[in-house]
DNA sequence: GGAACCTTGACGGCGCGTGATTGTGT
DNA sequence: CACACAATCACGCGCCGTCAAGGTTC
């Protein structure tokens, strides 16, 4: 990453072009291509997060259309709303024109980064809760064939259980949120 | 986690209480600990999401409702949905009744699983490209402080790094997407 | 000349709340 | 009286889905 970069800043960028760089799509076939609607592409140029080129009035998309809009759904999955990531292809862009306003998207960016952060650990707690919980319910599903169905004492004990799961939370709860 | 697991499996939930384990919270108290509204709360009691007691109509939150709320809003933050989140506390709440539909749920909680792998990884996609973003706004910062502003030379070789940044995506749209 | 694409435009709807109002209890 | 709560209806925004009406190309 930092590689290519600098091989960006020394003006280097002609390496052996990858292969399709120059591929092209159609607005369904990207659309097909990331399971999104033709709709969804429609509105996202809309809201100036696509630009692609036109041939005859349609739309034509190219590798770099193709990676924004990579980009855009990669934040999109993690919770960041459309113009959250508008915020960073306006710089990646070169929309901005005052330094004022670039140091203000700067600003930005380090709370997204914190975000990030944020979103880090909530995703290791909720991925452990998940698959405890699986495995919770695959004992329980073992056993109740074993069992009268209504067993009620059962059901109890693996109400305790998830209990433990919550009262895990109350600790962390006061730590860390 | 196994380990509390085990001793609710074991019945043996009577381990030394947790501090505070008995304490209270108003509506608002909760709100203001959690940087919600009030109104967020009830709309999420009238979501099915939370269910506090009352003394005389006015909801009294305990420590079990802090955790439901602390969980709850963990998924939220990761782009899961209410009714995502209802999913698995009627599961942990055992509003499931039948075996059948008790499947059904751990099928889906699969589907989260895997959803947060992939969260997992866009996260560290994510985070290394704002860091370098933020890296090279910094040195443009700098470096157009003893230039003159306007210097459309500088200006064309910062968007070249910055396509570097998306070029990235093409190669790994091919494969992971 | 269908069929299968594409276009723009407008209306609708779901998820997730926000606000305004009115009422009740202390 | 002021205050904090309650309940309810309505409204708004983000993110599309879904027609409708029409133009190009195979």
């Amino acid at each position: 990453m930092l590689h290519m970069n600098i091989q960006a800043e020394a003006g280097d960028m002609v390496s052996a072009t990858a292969p399709r760089e120059d591929a092209l799509w159609t607005i369904r076939e990207l659309a097909r291509d990331f399971d999104v609607t033709a709709r969804t592409l429609r509105f996202y140029e809309d809201k100036q997060l696509l630009a692609p080129k036109r041939l005859r009035g349609a739309r034509v998309y190219d590798a770099k259309d193709r990676a924004r809009l990579a980009y855009i759904l990669r934040g999109k999955r993690l919770g960041f709303s459309l113009s959250d990531m508008r915020g960073v292809l306006d710089v990646t862009d070169g929309h901005i024109q005052s330094r004022a306003e670039l140091k203000l998207r700067r600003q930005s960016f380090d709370v997204m980064i914190e975000g990030l952060r944020k979103r880090r650990s909530d995703i290791e707690t909720l991925s452990k809760d998940m698959e405890t919980l699986c495995v919770l319910i695959d004992t329980h599903i073992e056993k109740s064939s074993d069992e009268v169905s209504e067993n009620e004492a059962a059901v109890f004990k693996h109400a305790k259980a998830y209990d433990a799961i919550f009262r895990q939370y109350m600790d962390e709860d006061f730590l860390s949120l």
